[in-house]
DNA sequence: AGCATTGTTTCACA
DNA sequence: TTGTGAAACAATGC
């Protein structure tokens, strides 16, 4: 679910709605959600701190607190995680969501529960870290997955450039090397942070571009191009609404023909995640 | 019922 | 030592 258009959208919702507001309450009591940290420690090290930015490199976000003086919260939606900013005293009408957009099921389930805070008509076990305001308000993450993280302090270091921010010459002389398959090349995150399964199956066949080649193998043009395409996909999720909006995402199933070229859609794992692609244009080796 | 899942970490192995 | 890939992790949806 959250690549990082979702994540995005996360870190917006969280600067437009959380921003000058004080901690109150910390909710973190789930050990594996809050890991390493044991119950209690994101709460007496968060209370009494007032969030002042929002940060975000590829999928992980952190929160500052203080002005930057104060202790930092990192945040990470996993698999199927989504920020939640409950507005003050509770007021519904103010709830917004940040993350995947709502299926249609869960918009209808909302409506029928006829409240959309997940607290209170959601199942309450699903909001797996919480911040309550000193105005009544709240910052929830919601996961029924239950892999995304909340951690203090949260170090960064191992991630590579932002898939938004890096430069041309950047992106070639990083992803343009080594013998693993260019999937799994731009998914991982320590080469180029922000790339997901989807968003990664929608840039390679937007580049007509082989999953299994060997990335080293890319001439610098194939690798500018990539550069381009994953930018503009990048870019139309976000203004979408997310990655499943991809032009190619519907075709990622058995017996799909490609909707450029007519080609017989298939799959394998790559990178250890199943992945789609027309097996005419971006056929390996060729 | 069994399998797959949009993410990350850990561990085995060359 | 470094790079790569598979398995584990949790829990749900099809």
């Amino acid at each position: 679910m959250p690549e990082l258009p979702e994540v995005e959208s996360a870190r917006a919702l969280i600067e437009a709605r959380a921003l000058g507001r004080t901690i109150a309450a910390v909710d973190d009591a789930d050990t594996y959600v809050c890991r390493p940290h044991l119950p209690g420690d994101l709460a007496s090290a968060l209370v009494g701190h007032t969030l002042s930015a929002a940060g975000r490199t590829g999928k992980s976000m952190w929160l500052e607190t203080d002005g930057g003086e104060g202790p930092t919260l990192g945040l990470h939606l996993g698999m199927a995680g989504r920020i939640v900013v409950v507005g003050r005293e509770g007021a519904t009408e103010s709830t917004a969501y940040g993350g995947d957009p709502m299926s249609a099921k869960e918009a209808a389930e909302a409506a029928a529960g006829g409240h959309p805070d997940p607290r209170l008509s959601g199942n309450p076990a699903w909001t797996r870290f919480a911040i309550e305001f000193e105005d009544g308000g709240a910052l929830l993450l919601f996961d029924k997955r239950r892999l995304g993280r909340a951690v203090l302090n949260p170090d960064l270091a191992h991630l590579g450039p932002d898939a938004l921010l890096i430069r041309k010459a950047d992106f070639r002389a990083r992803v343009g090397v080594g013998e693993a398959p260019l999937k799994a090349r731009i998914m991982d995150q320590s080469v180029l942070a922000g790339v997901g399964n989807l968003l990664a199956d929608e840039a390679l066949w937007q580049a007509q571009l082989p999953p299994l080649q060997p990335a080293g193998t890319l001439t610098a043009e194939q690798l500018d191009h990539l550069w381009t395409v994953l930018r503009r996909a990048t870019k139309a999720a976000m203004r979408k609404g997310g990655v499943h909006t991809g032009k190619v995402i519907d075709f990622r199933k058995k017996d799909a023909h490609c909707p450029r070229c007519g080609g017989v859609m298939v799959k394998a794992a790559v990178g250890g995640r199943t992945t789609w692609w027309c097996s005419v244009e971006q056929r390996w080796p060729r």
